[in-house]
DNA sequence: ACCATCGGGACTTCCCGTTAAT
DNA sequence: ATTAACGGGAAGTCCCGATGGT
């Protein structure tokens, strides 16, 4: 009932400073106590929401999952070449990695050695795009030279590298750092006809939504 | 400065075993009790040559820092063309971060939010991808419209990217992956004159020396 | 004072786990990782409960006390007479020595020139030993000719002898080593007629309860 | 030469300095940095005599043992009652141990469990002590319902509790101390007949020779 | 016979995660 | 639901023994 806003509320709360701490310190440096004295909470109420430590980092890791779906997922306004999706799905995750703590920490927790491996953002995205451009390619939307397969390797790696270089400093996530990456990749992925109905820079679509 | 030998070679152990714990549990999970015990000497042995944690760790960047640099630098036998010369240390950066514990230690390190700034093997590599690029644009190996800088961006996010992947996935750190990425972005790169004088497969080199 | 259970059990058995190391390698060898390891609790744990090595010897030492309290406090079934109160309290101390490591390792802390003073058991058993045989004196139990202090020389020396040399012999704490020691000595302490109605075997009395 | 007569003062004051420390502070406490300085020497020319810290001991050990031998050893004045050599050695063996630190190290080293077994004072001791009291048996010295070995077990026990006592406590290695324990324990010893040619004082014999 | 280098290992401090009692 | 008790475990300091050049 009403309890149950209240308690959904603080879980919020601790998951956002949660995922600032994993942030800034890393999930084993991070220490509990800091959280919840940063979420305005006692230690024995972060206890009540989640069982261990463990369990906190997983809440940021599925909190972001669901985020990463948003920017993933396909708005109203979605363009009907998949290589657009594509590229404004870029565009969306750079802009969502910067703004959104969660997201970021999410990430980086995937990374995280002291981290069982659970949910796996990377994995995620990296299968989003692999299944994108195989559907590219079946309508015809990359040059008959192109194997899907390759070129989502060449993307997934860009993309990480931005998200990874991104950590620390802000410009790799800037909307140009984007168009420099699909400037050069596009003309190689699109054939000539369609390359001249795609843009670099991206499509402004909807922000992803909750 | 009497008794080189022993020291020398314990210091070495020390450093190889603090890169395995490093890069299997992360800078701040990994202790240096197992470190030293892998090392095969005591925690009064590691003390000896390296005053604390921090201080092991920046041994393992510095040592990463010189075989990055050995990547980095052309052997004897290096191409002429700087693009060459790129594509060819990609694949030999790729060849060492899968085979030395070392160097991919000391990438990892400088992303490790509990490490202070220090070394950070990744701004080495991109301001040397820059360079190595703003070269090749003087030489005119670039196309026209291509902007050096702005192609540095893909490179470096995109070896990065591979690197970050292949820490826990060896796949991205295969050749075949490298080839993927440059058989993708050389053709917007070179202008076509140069671009069949050039093998995106990487013309085999001399390995890198200390 | 809240979770007296399991603190009280673990500090029991970090006590009982530090006795036996002492015995066994005597207070500065004995490390308090081995002595927690052996307890089976970590080393937070042994430093929760005490501040510092010496404060687990003097654990030891106070506990080895109340046992050795325990030892001279007499039973329910105590004799009349105080000599032979005295006689059946070397048997027990002898017994106890033999079976209990905590009275054991305190006797030996008090002779180690590691530890500060202290607790000092030999210097209370000297003392019961002085008291029980000046009040045989003052009740006509010794010989006009003895002086009770010069009697507790002799009977502290020896029981103490059998405690050292039975560290590493335990035939030394054996009843009929006891025995011995009294059947030499009970002759030239008690008066003809009290002597007959003295056991030099000891009587056998309620063994010493916390 | 002369050289061998240098040598060997200086490993006789280090073995005097070795038994000073490890009567202050025990031999796992001491350290030969403070035993060589100590005996002016350096750390190396310590090692020069002694190849570790246990090679030390020993010596300090098997200086005391010979010692003891002349403690023992019956002088050109000795008594002929066997005895009364018994009762001359004890005392002997209480003004050597108040004044010769070596001795006195040499009994506390046979009791460190720190130490291998090695040489035992103690045991010589006590051998010495049963040889003595069972040569005496059949030469008639003791009486008819005294079992030598029994007798042994008594007086070493008070000797050696005299002995540990003495450690810290020096009144326990006056000669009154010795004189008590003897007045209680030679009438239940001797016949009646020898008992008054003997002195529970001792009958002062030459001291101990090197 | 000397020092400096090298290495061994113990102690203790510190901070954290967890859980029980209130 | 909060606090404090409990326990886990790593870092770092310290000091020592040993040894190889000089």
């Amino acid at each position: 009932m009403v309890k149950q806003e209240r308690a959904l509320r603080t879980r919020e709360t601790l998951v956002r400073s949660a995922a600032e701490m994993f942030h800034q310190e890393g999930f084993t440096v991070a220490s509990l106590a800091t959280i919840s004295r940063r979420a305005g909470v006692s230690n024995g109420a972060l206890h009540f929401h989640f069982a261990n430590k463990a369990a906190v980092a997983d809440a940021v890791e599925e909190s972001a999952l669901a985020r990463l779906r948003a920017v993933a997922s396909d708005g109203p306004k979605a363009a009907d070449c998949c290589l657009q999706r594509l590229v404004d799905a870029t565009y969306r995750l750079a802009r969502e990695l910067s703004g959104d703590v969660v997201l970021r920490a999410g990430f980086e927790l995937g990374g995280d050695p002291a981290r069982s491996p659970g949910v796996d953002l990377r994995g995620y995205w990296q299968h989003w795009v692999q299944e994108t451009l195989r559907q590219a390619g079946e309508r015809g939307e990359l040059r008959p030279e192109v194997v899907p397969e390759e070129a989502a390797t060449a993307v997934v790696a860009g993309t990480v590298g931005m998200e990874v270089l991104g950590t620390r400093q802000p410009e790799w996530l800037d909307p140009r750092t984007v168009g420099r990456f699909w400037r050069l990749l596009l003309p190689t992925l699109a054939p000539t006809g369609l390359l001249a109905t795609l843009s670099a820079d991206g499509v402004d679509t909807e922000a992803p939504q909750e």
